[in-house]
DNA sequence: TTCAATACCGAACACATTGTTCGATATTAT
DNA sequence: ATAATATCGAACAATGTGTTCGGTATTGAA
């Protein structure tokens, strides 16, 4: 990809994350980001056809990463070691307790369910990919995209409980709160 | 109350109603509104600051309603009789599948994260009411309001995925899964 | 280094939506 | 019957969206 094109889409990518932190995202106009990022309009649009579709690139760009990088997908070495059945999990929160990337500015902003939508979707497909290495009682016999939907939701809302106090809890004290929740022995 | 406040107010609140279930709620327009509601401009304005506004008194009306009745509040004589200590969230069930007002409407709309928003707010105030009747494991030693959160957004998200569905369980099948699933006894 | 491709700029543009204002009219409660 | 007020409707400024276009600067490849 050509130089410049990275670098206004990276510099699109980050002055929009420093708008969300300020206000809400239904508030935010193409005229801010734009000059928040210094670039030109009709370079945005040439971009971004809308600013939802900014919203759901960012947003896949960002967790894509972040999930690949909890299953151990990236050549980088991986600084915790844990290779428990539930494990995933527990990177997962780690990896957002250490905030490398700026998901939780996303996470924690106000009005912001489309990220919290999109941070579902991604997290659904970890789910199906690693449900049956989680220790769930199977004799409860719930419908298999009924408790993939309620475990994806139960991290979600985890994790949304969690920054909303201001991410008190240790990492591993938040994950056993998670997996009281789901039933996981 | 005035008899044309009431009347103009129903007539826009019963037209809104009707383009959620045609298109996303962020691209319905006040002009849009007015015209179905056969109402005029300034008219809107004068009941409603916003159409956010609309949607909050709207979801209000609407859950408020739901919730009373659920926990046998109004006077009327409930049709279903069922003093079990789960019982409020079977109530709340079936009157979703009987879908006397257009609840369902709002909460099967497309990128209606809003009304589902408003509806967990309203719930949660009844979670923390009955959650000590609820049978829950409470050796889990989880805390209070990370407790009635999860519970809360179960109910929601049972709801959601029921409704997408097609709502093809009965209301007490569905209410299993929802107790199942917050690990009631 | 050269050169063609192309990403960017910036300014202008038409268009849609919002929220307000105002005088005139119709309806209401008492 | 009357005073209060809800509605109408049309116009209005202000703001945001998405597009267009000629000129400039950067890039990647020959």
């Amino acid at each position: 990809m050509d130089r410049r094109q990275r670098k206004t889409r990276d510099a699109i990518f980050s002055a929009f994350i420093d708008l969300i932190s300020k206000k809400d995202v239904s508030q935010i106009t193409v005229g801010e980001i734009i000059t928040a990022a210094d670039v030109g309009r009709a370079t945005f649009y040439a971009h971004f056809e809308t600013k939802d579709f900014l919203i759901k690139e960012l947003c896949e760009e960002l967790f894509c990463h972040v999930f690949d990088k909890a299953e151990g997908k990236s050549e980088h070495q991986h600084i915790f070691e844990c290779d428990a059945p539930n494990g995933v999990f527990l990177h997962l929160f780690m990896h957002l307790k250490k905030n490398d990337n700026n998901i939780l500015r996303l996470l924690s902003a106000p009005n912001n369910d489309l990220f919290l939508t999109y941070f579902k979707e991604g997290l659904s497909k970890l789910v199906e990919r690693e449900i049956d290495s989680l220790s769930i009682e199977k004799e409860k016999n719930l419908p298999r995209d009924f408790l993939i939907n309620h475990i994806s939701s139960t991290f979600v809302e985890t994790v949304r409980w969690w920054v909303s106090g201001g991410l008190k809890e240790s990492p591993e004290e938040i994950c056993k709160f998670f997996l009281l929740a789901i039933g996981s022995k």
